[in-house]
DNA sequence: ACGAAGCCCTGCAAGC
DNA sequence: TGCTTGCAGGGCTTCG
């Protein structure tokens, strides 16, 4: 489950290995993610020079040529730099042989990823053109919340998941926040104050900063290593606590459905 | 324009 | 033990 902070460990995590390398070879084993694998993506792109990696949300670009390689690793994706011949396994369905003696590996069991070919400013792509802005900039505050919000019904746990509001805050990290700005998740969007959406900007910006901090140290190796993610050592004060006694009040944890997603909240510490 | 629901997919855990 | 069932969920698409 990627969620931002994993992305950007991920990005750190393979840069040093990929960015000025030659792509010697490109094997697409299986085309069926989100969207179909480009038949051409090969053509396109060996031969080429990976420039530069860079994010935006939880998406991936990687500058070759004149266009971009634009992946996102969905809820089961993740990249590795493997040894040039290691055996793939069923679900490692593309590699990126580099001119080193490196191959990026792109795994995915739920293919609910994307492998895809963007020309041209990717920006201006589909699937990046109408994103909100990145949580750790100063382009977002309690401010733009707040300003954003007015009139909508929405609960404020969908409103922040929203990546047209702002990109890479997942279930979990939309729990956690909400937790620690004592902010129930039921409540309409349009509802809060802008001192309740202050609060609410720091605790995500908190909240993603610490769990990259902390997938930095915990995926350090990309080389190798186990991949396994980082942020589910650090200590979570709701999510998968259901039931369990809130730790600032003691009271159980509620735990509901909001659309499909799984809500933890205490209900007498966030109002 | 907004909001709710559906869909994609496999691994894992729980229940019978 | 081996089957079936349910759940996990990012984010796009469809529908109201």
């Amino acid at each position: 489950m990627p969620e931002l902070p994993e992305v950007e460990t991920t990005l750190r995590g393979i840069a040093p290995h990929v960015v000025g390398q030659q792509i010697s070879q490109c094997v697409v084993r299986e085309t069926r993610l989100r969207y179909p694998v480009p038949p051409l993506l090969p053509t396109l792109i060996v031969g080429g020079e990976i420039a530069a990696i860079w994010r935006r949300g939880k998406y991936l670009l990687f500058a070759i040529g004149g266009g971009h390689l634009l992946v996102h690793l969905g809820m089961s994706g993740s990249l590795r730099i493997v040894a040039k011949g290691t055996p793939p396994g069923r679900h490692d369905h593309v590699d990126l042989e580099l001119e080193s003696n490196l191959c990026l590996r792109y795994t995915d069991p739920r293919r609910f990823g994307v492998i895809s070919w963007v020309e041209g400013d990717p920006l201006r792509h589909s699937l990046l053109c109408s994103l909100g802005p990145e949580p750790l900039t100063e382009n977002f505050s309690g401010e733009y919340l707040y300003q954003l919000s007015r009139k909508r019904k929405v609960p404020v746990k969908s409103f922040v998941m929203n990546a047209n509001v702002v990109v890479g805050v997942g279930n979990i990290y939309a729990n956690e926040a909400l937790f620690l700005a004592g902010i129930h998740p039921l409540r309409q969007a349009g509802s809060l104050s802008q001192k309740a959406y202050g609060r609410l900007a720091d605790t995500i910006t908190v909240v993603l900063a610490a769990a990259i901090e902390q997938g930095g140290t915990t995926l350090r190796d990309f080389v190798g290593g186990d991949g396994k993610p980082g942020y589910f050592s650090q200590s979570l004060n709701v999510y998968g606590r259901g039931g369990q006694p809130c730790v600032r009040c003691g009271r159980p944890l509620q735990k509901d459905r909001l659309g499909q997603r799984t809500t933890v909240y205490c209900g007498y510490c966030q109002r």
